[in-house]
DNA sequence: GATGCGTGGTA
DNA sequence: TTACCAAGCAT
């Protein structure tokens, strides 16, 4: 060992930190991704409109899903005065295909707090970014360093991965969330906070990746205690998932001329707030007691498609049988809903679910009345 | 702390 | 094909 291994080791233990952020920031210097809500490193502005509009849609959501969407946010709604006065039926048709609709209804609810109770303009701080709707732990400390570079630990899930990886955590999530919190909270310097926590994402996103880490180019190798294990992927822990359940219901594909008959379903819940076509209830299949047969809103020549219309969601998978039937403008009379034209049924902003129920039913000829 | 909440990509 | 995963939040 060299003369001065005590003092290095010491120092090392002392302030690693420091020499972790150094290392990281160096590399963000050479190696950050160009994002369109990203200003260069190093840069001291970046308009808080545009961090908080991206960070809401990358909540659980890839970077290559949410370009085009924040493409066409900031261009209809260039700044948080106009996102407030959106109409919230356009906002949510635009934020179709999305997915985690209650962000949407959340997002015009954050933009109105703004304008109402800050003059327009997002508050700095960390914990009061947190009581606005839709913004929690990760992404008030997000915006506070991106926006307006203060000391905040925004903790995802890249920097939750790294962070456990670096230190060799092994408390299975999200009960160790709190150490990795905490050590995350150790390595964040004062200085740079913006650029050093897109640099965490950015490492976590394109090098300490969950599957295949590329051990061979990350700069914080040296510092990392899970490269020195035998499968540094084996980290973060996390607890077993439950098996998801199957459901199966019915879809009413109701046609008027060249209009289908679509509803607006409840704010809360499954697809809250978007537009879709009727349906039963969905049932957990395999009780025992078969499908339940269709349970039609109206009488009428009903045709079943031959293949239901299968969609996972994250916490169940659906099949729905599609029945279609061609009917009077008045057979929907005392239900809330529109007729809407078949021919721009894009500009009704059906979630994914609905948008299959669309593709299927127009693919066959209906019989008439 | 556990659960509900979308979607598309990847191995 | 199945399972996991991605810049989480609200309740």
């Amino acid at each position: 060992m060299p003369v001065d291994s005590k003092l290095t080791a010491s120092s090392e233990k002392l302030i690693p930190e420091k020499q972790i952020a150094g290392k990281l920031l160096a590399h963000y210097d050479r190696h950050a991704r160009t994002l369109p809500w990203r200003a260069p490193p190093g840069a001291n502005a970046t308009d808080p409109y545009r961090v908080w509009l991206s960070e809401i849609m990358l909540q659980q959501t890839t970077v290559a899903a949410v370009i085009p969407y924040f493409q066409k946010f900031t261009t209809r709604w260039p700044d948080v005065s106009a996102l407030a006065a959106a109409d919230e039926a356009e906002l949510m048709a635009a934020w179709a295909g999305l997915g985690y609709y209650a962000r949407a209804r959340n997002l015009i609810a954050c933009a109105r707090a703004v304008v109402r109770d800050h003059d327009g303009a997002f508050p700095p701080d960390a914990d009061t970014l947190r009581s606005l709707p839709g913004v929690g732990a990760y992404t008030s400390a997000a915006i506070s360093a991106i926006a307006f570079g203060r000391r905040a630990v925004a903790v995802d899930a890249n920097v939750e991965r790294v962070v456990a990886r670096l230190f060799a955590i092994d408390t299975p999530l999200p009960g160790g969330r709190r150490e990795i919190d905490a050590a995350a909270d150790g390595i964040t310097p004062d200085a740079r906070a913006g650029d050093f926590t897109q640099a965490m994402m950015d490492l976590g996103a394109t090098i300490c990746t969950s599957r295949k880490p590329a051990c061979g180019i990350c700069p914080l190798r040296e510092d990392c205690a899970a490269f020195r294990t035998a499968d540094p992927a084996a980290f973060p822990v996390k607890a077993a998932k439950k098996a998801k359940p199957h459901r199966t219901g019915h879809a009413w594909w109701i046609e008027n001329g060249g209009d289908v008959w679509l509803e607006r379903r409840p704010d809360k819940g499954l697809l809250g707030g978007m537009r879709g076509v009727p349906t039963s209830v969905w049932r957990v299949a395999g009780g025992g007691e078969g499908d339940s047969p269709p349970d039609y809103p109206f009488a009428g020549r009903w045709t079943a498609l031959s293949d239901p219309v299968v969609h996972i969601f994250t916490h169940f998978s659906l099949a729905l049988t599609v029945h279609t039937v061609r009917a009077e403008r008045d057979c929907m009379a005392g239900r809330d809903g529109e007729w809407w034209p078949k021919a721009d049924l894009a500009s009704a902003g059906l979630p994914t679910l609905f948008g299959k129920v669309a593709a299927a039913a127009m693919r066959e000829e209906l019989p008439c009345p």
